[in-house]
DNA sequence: CAGTTTAGTAAGTGATTACTCACTTTTAGT
DNA sequence: ACTAAAAGTGAGTAATCACTTACTAAACTG
């Protein structure tokens, strides 16, 4: 990876992440980092390959956090830490979860990259699992819950982004996954 | 409001959602809704304008669907329907429903429809109302859940919007909510 | 029914955009 | 040092797209 190549990658990055994949034409991403716009082409091809470049980070990155998840012991703490999750992405690379949040909806990208990948399944097996050990009496619905209730907080971190927000929604949400709880 | 104008705002409104705005070009929506390229300009000025009045619609059915839930007499009612309200707006209007929460993303559009206008902030006050009747400890932070919940409800239906998985998630998040239970 | 506004069309047009190509410069292996 | 591959450039180019214009047909209105 050459220096100019990462260059392209940070800057597409931002830009897509700002204005949106298709209106960030090629043009503008040479020129903001400073490049040629042929050697976009060179490096990746297609506009197309440069996004699944980007999207290629995320898979790493997300399976990072996950792994990190799982190599927990306490079963409540897995489950805190993927409370956690996603304002961990956000305060880490803000941008970059951003777009990926975004391209969700887009039909040209469903099932490519947000889909069921290898990760997102791993961490729904195991907090499935938590939620047993917790003693919780319907755990796959629970994990359910749990994955609307991060998807509902990153939209929400996206709109709202203030530290004191973030902490309080967290420890809130926290406090309603305790032990010797009421668990239906 | 002509035959070929309401012609031209179901196509576009089908399209923008498959396909996205950006990508959507004026020509495909004339072609598809049997009329004339130009006649878009003539109704619509824009294309801007042209999803401009989309969005207006969506003002109104929102509007109608939150004066139903306020009208509600039951705080707990109030709540259930709250949470069935992504249900019901996908099931009458799928696509237009998709195009609205995909858009919250676009910057281009963030402020302008999506952001807390009348009915969101009135349906806010009532949920924290209900939840206050319910004796719920911290009202304000149980609207929030509720919103992210909902939200990510959303996301979920999007993908999977089998009749059998609605019910099941629906009746299980309602039964989180219910009287006589811990409220902390 | 005359006259005026509104609905509708078909054929452009200029700007933009993703991508190519012919070319030069840099890097790296032997 | 020689050379081949890789990195990098910059000026095209064909296609696409939002929008215009000059025009006709239909619908109101007094």
């Amino acid at each position: 990876m050459t220096e100019k190549k990462e260059l392209i990658l940070e800057t597409a990055l931002k830009l897509f992440a700002e204005h949106g994949f298709d209106t960030t034409p090629t043009s503008q991403i040479a020129k903001e980092a400073g490049v040629s716009e042929g050697l976009i082409f060179r490096h990746f091809t297609n506009k197309e390959g440069l996004m699944d470049a980007i999207l290629a980070m995320s898979e790493e990155r997300m399976a990072r956090h996950v792994k990190s998840i799982v190599a927990l012991a306490e079963p409540l703490a897995k489950i805190h830490a993927t409370i956690e999750l996603p304002v961990k992405l956000f305060s880490e690379e803000r941008e970059f979860w951003k777009l990926q949040f975004s391209l969700k909806w887009q039909k040209k990208y469903r099932g490519q990259s947000y889909r069921p990948s290898g990760y997102y399944l791993e961490l729904v097996e195991v907090i499935t699992d938590a939620f047993r050990q917790l003693g919780y009496a319907q755990p796959e619905k629970e994990v359910l819950l749990l994955v609307m209730l991060i998807d509902g907080l990153s939209n929400q971190l996206m709109q709202q982004p203030s530290e004191a927000f973030i902490e309080q929604t967290l420890s809130f949400l926290k406090s309603k996954y305790q032990q010797n709880k009421l668990k239906s």
